[in-house]
DNA sequence: TCCGGCATGTAAGGTGTTACATGATTGC
DNA sequence: GCAATCATGTAACACCTTACATGCCGGA
């Protein structure tokens, strides 16, 4: 009596973080400390960096199979595990970058899009990032006509700093769109540039 | 033998989700239903509304005397319970909102900066809103160079979608420092309607 | 010899999420 | 009688944070 219910192998699902040093390992294979320099030292520092994150984190992708870490047994300083990607790591990272961008994924802020749009190009090329541009731009336009009708309608009735911090998070979400259309366009000159 | 590493009562850390109550209660008494609306129906939407944050969070602000619940014995419907702001809700409300802008602050995004400044007004005046916009403007203004260093640094060696996903943080971040100079701006016109 | 940088990890604790449970009232 | 809305809550779990622990190496 097969269960009809579970004919696709359930997945564990994967939290930002992991899908962040996935898609840092898969740029290169690195260990836990090479990761954790990433995060503090490149602009990649809104990911947390400390060790009780990342290590456990590393651990999970390697009991899923995505990651398998390998001790090196070199002469000098302590023994590194170093981590590289392996068939079902990569999947999955593609299967990430390619989901399409869901309404509130915009609302709770665009950091996992950016993420994504960052790794973006290496794994899935060019024409997912335009791809992937049109979408955003698609979703964060009806968003900003909501926002813009709530602040017509609510404004009078709240002090100004209020008034004022919603205004910030508008500006924020039209400059976010500004640059997609933005980033279209240098994809487009970068089409140009290599057909030319 | 006076234990001097206690000189102060020690006070438990508050979340930011029990800031925004407290803000949210100072402006108006609330059940914990009342405030899971404004969470979910008002442009305060990134925070939870979820009842498993909202209740437990309402619970620690009363246990630590921050608010008051008084149950509705009211005809029809379930009773309600009914939160208004204490006096030492009053104060941490108030210190939370005067505490200087700390540079990391601001890298974590300013998400809490923001809620800050939205609850400021009605508690701090205007002067306090200056304040904190001036201090703001300054903490973001080095951040901005540092981001454009690295951009600079290291774009070339980066895929096009990744410097554009850098690009993009660099934006909203010029965006905000845009921002607070109009803010600034509003605010003195405001004063000098007032005053004329 | 001891400090600082490399390198990995654990323990405790807090916060939030999803999903579920409960109970009363109004309207159909 | 049943569904929807009002209203509050719990339980299990996942995740991250801080702080600490460990151990090796090179240089002053």
């Amino acid at each position: 009596m097969p269960d009809s219910t579970k004919r696709t192998k359930k997945r564990a699902p994967i939290p930002i973080l992991g899908y962040a040093l996935l898609g840092l390992i898969d740029q290169k294979p690195s260990s836990g400390y090479d990761l954790r320099k990433i995060f503090a030292e490149t602009a990649m520092g809104n990911y947390s960096s400390s060790p009780g994150a990342i290590y456990p984190a590393l651990q999970k992708l390697e009991a899923g199979r995505l990651v398998i870490g390998n001790t090196e047994e070199t002469a000098g300083l302590r023994r590194r595990c170093v981590y590289r990607i392996t068939q079902s790591g990569s999947v999955a990272l593609k299967r990430w970058l390619g989901r399409p961008i869901e309404g509130d994924e915009v609302k709770r802020g665009a950091e996992e899009l950016m993420l994504r749009f960052a790794f973006m190009e290496r794994v899935l090329g060019p024409s997912a990032c335009v791809s992937f541009l049109r979408n955003f731009s698609a979703v964060l336009s009806p968003y900003i006509g909501e926002l813009e009708a709530f602040l017509a309608a609510n404004q009078d009735r709240m002090p100004l700093s209020a008034r004022l911090a919603l205004e910030s998070g508008l500006r924020s979400y039209r400059c976010t769109f500004e640059w997609t259309h933005y980033a279209l366009q240098t994809y487009k000159d970068f089409q140009r540039e290599r057909h030319g």
